[in-house]
RNA sequence: CGGGGCGUAGCGCAGCCUGGUAGCGCACCUGCCUUGGGCGCAGGGGGUCGUAGGUUCAAAUCCUAUCGCCCCGACCA
């Protein structure tokens, strides 16, 4: 029997100073977690009692579909080494050196690792597919760990990764995770959604994000009023509105008008008395991608976009197959384009032709030293009579037409969504959200199989590397989503499924030789009956029992007070504060009825 | 990494400007009292004032450095 009086739940008045966001701040003040460093947190009994619940919930659908694996955390060097990410992962990791001088990193996710595995012991299309999982505490050194639990840099994972033979077993994978994720989400009660992801410039093919929508959140969601479209502002497309270009003016061709000190949309737009829909916006940037030398490799690229829209960065990053974008210096603009910022445009560019897309290359030139991408955003696509900078102070160009007074190296959508934007889907009106990820799932391809020498031999006897599928959960994540779900100023609660406990007992007067009697013969029936019961037998005043019960996150709460001389107890439930009063003898079955389908 | 803020008892804070006995509320301990929403009364314990150096007869207070934490931004396969 878990009576309070006996055990450590410090539950405070107040919340700490530096908490910000609901979870964090009442996660603390119901004694389910304490703050050790930046990022870092111990979990108490209540805390673990249900992370524990919740990798149990986690265990059972994966074992479905997987099997669990425990991998080290502690990884050499060289391992990191064969997939680049030694490198790329930069501070991001944490690094460590063994007594021998010997480089290691605690590890960030398992794809290395796994692949490892795989490679040794894969030999035949007649062992895969394969799904291997593990739940285990995984360390990244965030530049700004934030609201408690949701930016850490210690948490628990729940990651699988999948190995097929052929796209279409990867698909299969793919989607066995993405049911046992609905499952999983499911039964911890999270009012989620499935998003589709940006998959990375690292390669892969698709993603999706399981995320939970709630202010406190980082992840920025695009999601249709109407139709289920929804994906992470990342990825997120809209219709183009449609705009009716100016009349051509004079002879039709780029006209050069005088703009002093109009070097920003809005003003030019004002100044020609215009939209900025009519302008063309110009955001010019090097890309830079780590070379195999390990040095960073550079290349110009200039986004064109409408005025009025703003360049999403992870999309031209994906376009470009670059790491890392970062804008011009002034004397890198007067290179490219002979101009100052504010006056850059598309006229008279040297432009890169398409190929230069796939080959990566910066350090092969061609020709021209100011040769760059010319990236346009599809919004532009069929434009005509346009406005945009001069490549010279305090001018700009009227009558400008994408394709006929420019060349590009590619159109293609660069561009971020706008709330109240048209749905890609069905047209309705796109909203955009803050929400927590809590579970991604991904098709890797073949990056890790390819790069650390995964291979097996197919039906044909040739060599193949398997396909691959990574997965994960944040476990934390799922309890923090909850709180922030479901809480009031008196504190949160939780589904059962997930909860400390599914009930709390209060003794209201322990004083009283019948009250404590009862609450303990009915904490004890309703244990036999496999109900989770938390026995506040604690020498309080009812009013310290209240508020604590109400704090803790426990769904369902039991009042033992003077209307036992009629055998009756009040039922509350937190969520709504409904109190129903129920016959001694009943209770269990009471609990039977309500438990099962709210587990 | 850039900008801002904060480190004084377990928690929340005052004191610092203008140097001189370290204080308040909650929590905690003892006793009494009370028992349906953080009850009341009385007594009590607990702090190298983040750390190190400096100035001074004297430093929580002024100066310097340093560490930590929080927030905004950058960043976040």
């Amino acid at each position: 029997m878990h009576r309070w009086s006996e055990l450590f739940i410090p539950t405070l008045r107040e919340a700490p100073a530096d908490a910000e966001v609901a979870s964090h701040k009442l996660l603390v003040r119901s004694g389910y977690i304490r703050q050790l460093g930046a990022g870092i947190y111990s979990f108490l009994f209540l805390g673990n009692r249900a992370t524990q619940k919740i990798m149990g919930i986690v265990r059972q659908e994966m074992d479905k579909i997987g099997q669990e694996f425990h991998l080290p955390t502690l990884h050499p060097r060289e391992l990191w080494e064969e997939s680049g990410r030694w490198s790329v992962m930069g501070d991001n990791m944490f690094r460590l050196k063994d007594r021998k001088g010997a480089d290691l990193c605690l590890g960030m996710t398992h794809e290395e690792v796994m692949t490892s595995i795989a490679r040794k012991e894969l030999r035949s299309y007649k062992q895969l597919p394969q799904i291997w999982y593990q739940i285990q505490t995984k360390f990244r050194d965030e530049p700004r760990p934030k609201s408690g639990l949701l930016r850490v840099r210690q948490f628990i994972m729940k990651d699988s990764y999948s190995f097929d033979m052929d796209a279409a077993g990867l698909d299969v994978s793919y989607l066995k995770h993405y049911d046992a994720y609905c499952r999983i989400f499911d039964r911890c009660g999270l009012k989620y959604m499935v998003v589709e992801a940006h998959s990375g410039a690292m390669g892969g093919s698709q993603s999706h994000e399981f995320v939970v929508r709630t202010p406190a959140g980082e992840d920025l969601i695009v999601s249709c009023e109407k139709c289920n479209y929804a994906a992470n502002m990342e990825k997120a497309t809209s219709k183009v509105d449609p705009v009716e270009d100016l009349k051509p003016e004079g002879d039709g061709k780029p006209l050069l008008i005088h703009t002093p000190g109009k070097g920003a949309i809005a003003d030019v737009a004002e100044f020609l008395k215009v939209s900025p829909k009519q302008d063309i916006k110009a955001v010019a940037y090097m890309a830079q991608k780590p070379g195999a030398d390990g040095k960073t490799q550079e290349q110009p690229v200039v986004a064109f976009l409408r005025g009025d829209h703003t360049v999403n960065e992870m999309k031209l990053l994906t376009l470009l197959k670059a790491s890392d974008l970062r804008t011009m210096q002034a004397e890198e603009l007067e290179k490219y384009f002979q101009g100052p910022g504010g006056y850059i445009g598309p006229v008279g560019l040297v432009v890169k032709p398409k190929e230069s897309l796939v080959e990566w290359d910066p350090t092969k030139q061609d020709g021209d030293p100011r040769s760059m991408h010319v990236v346009l955003d599809e919004a532009l696509a069929g434009r005509a009579n346009m406005i945009c900078g001069a490549n010279k102070l305090d001018y700009h160009f009227k009558n400008v037409t994408p394709g006929r007074d420019f060349q590009y190296t590619v159109a293609a959508d660069i561009r971020s969504v706008n709330a109240g934007e048209d749905c890609p889907n069905c047209g309705a009106s796109l909203r955009i959200d803050t929400a927590v990820e809590i579970g991604h799932i991904f098709k890797l391809g073949y990056k890790y199989s390819e790069s650390m020498g995964a291979r097996v031999l197919d039906r044909n006897g040739k060599e193949v590397a398997p396909i691959m599928g990574s997965y994960g959960i944040g476990i934390e994540r799922i309890l923090t989503a909850a709180v922030e779900q479901s809480n009031d100023e008196n504190g949160f609660w939780l589904p059962p499924s997930i909860a400390p406990f599914e009930v709390v007992v209060v003794a209201t007067n322990t004083g009283d030789d019948k009250i404590r009697t009862t609450a303990e013969e009915i904490t004890r029936s309703l244990e036999t009956a496999g109900v989770e019961v938390l026995l506040d037998d604690r020498d309080e005043r009812p009013g310290v029992k209240f508020k604590d019960a109400d704090l803790v996150g426990i769904p369902f709460r039991i009042n033992v007070g003077k209307k036992v001389t009629d055998d009756t107890v009040e039922v509350v439930q937190r969520s709504t504060r409904q109190s129903t009063d129920v016959k001694i003898p009943a209770i269990r079955e009471y609990f039977q009825g309500l438990l099962p389908s709210a587990r």
